[in-house]
DNA sequence: AGGATCGGAGAACGTTCGTTCTCCGAGGTG
DNA sequence: CACCTCGGAGAACGAACGTTCTCCGATCCT
């Protein structure tokens, strides 16, 4: 069976993310991708040259995934204020996928972040990239201090993140959610 | 050069405890920590039976230095609203660290978490006695419904965490206090 | 003092991993 | 048909790992 190199990179990438995800970056050798995947090993190395390029591949897209994934909740409401609400029912949503393992980047940053410099500046960008996005929000929200309420809906978010993933359970969206209510509340006084 | 088990123990705890926490459980070797510990390899080997053994002696260990930590900083206030300010002043103090890189726990279950259970368990009661600590506290406070206020904060700081890591500052636990000093204000009608 | 026990240094073993190499058949081109 | 290129299957290689073993000197008991 001869793939062109479109599908072969896509099927590369889907085994990558599901077992990069699931059991952590160094826990899956070359070899499990190529099985999974069904691309011959010299293939797989002339596609993504190193297992490191394909680690920053496989967060790259996860990143894009991601960014659209919120996009797409966020963009379903108009409401200044609903849009804000809107990201923690985007989590919600995430943290019930049968397969939720929590944050790539988080996991990845703390298996690969002091020995890859190039993770660690992939998870930071991620979140800076999250952050923005909490900012943008909030000034079309009105807040007075719309960096300040970003970072404290991040903090809500990425609390989420990790409790969900270890509790097992999709709850800390929702108790995000309140909290969020609450710091709104205070924060956009109209 | 010869040790009582109980030096040799501790040495072989204090190696295991830089180095994984620096490097992550899977990036050190056994033989790392034999040079860093200054105990040979049979001993080591006698004193935890396996790298799994010295993995949740590590994390045990970490869980109680972790609660001592905490506790002296909430005990050094007596306002009830003020304990539980101070958690958020135990994490700036912790996040300023120079070897600060996230908390262990979840560290780990991103690594190991899916592949041991084990650890996935002792992640999941280190978040629990935290959160248990965090419902009295709030209890003590007055709070009307003390397990939700307890679940609001710990988002906080759970995110402070995470993204104090990543950031590599300490910013993010101010940040987290003054989120929590709104909540407090929307849950502690007094 | 002599024998037994223990621990240190590090070699050794079996496995796994990232990466490369070899061999071979399929398909396109003159 | 002869030739060349490409990719597949998987062996091979060198390094690293977790764990065990060997050898040997020191220490303790009687």
């Amino acid at each position: 069976m001869v793939l062109d190199t479109a599908t072969a990179q896509r099927q590369v990438l889907d085994a990558a993310d599901a077992l990069f995800y699931e059991r952590g970056v160094q826990a899956v050798g070359m070899d499990a991708i190529r099985a999974a995947s069904g691309v011959s090993l010299k293939r797989l190395y002339q596609l993504f040259p190193s297992k490191d390029t394909l680690i920053e591949a496989y967060l790259d897209r996860r990143d894009a995934l991601w960014k659209s994934m919120l996009a797409e909740h966020v963009d379903a409401a108009t409401d200044p204020r609903a849009r804000i609400l809107a990201v923690f029912d985007f989590l919600s949503d995430w943290f019930q996928q049968r397969d939720y393992r929590g944050c790539a980047f988080i996991n990845s940053f703390g298996e690969l972040g002091t020995v890859s410099p190039r993770v660690a500046d992939l998870a930071s960008q991620h979140k800076e990239g999250f952050r923005q996005a909490l900012t943008e929000l909030s000034k079309a929200a009105g807040a007075a201090d719309p960096d300040r309420l970003a970072d404290h809906l991040i903090l809500l978010s990425e609390g989420a993140i990790t409790r969900s993933a270890i509790s097992g359970t999709a709850d800390p969206a929702a108790r995000a959610r309140e909290a969020a209510t609450m710091i709104l509340d205070a924060s956009l006084k109209s």
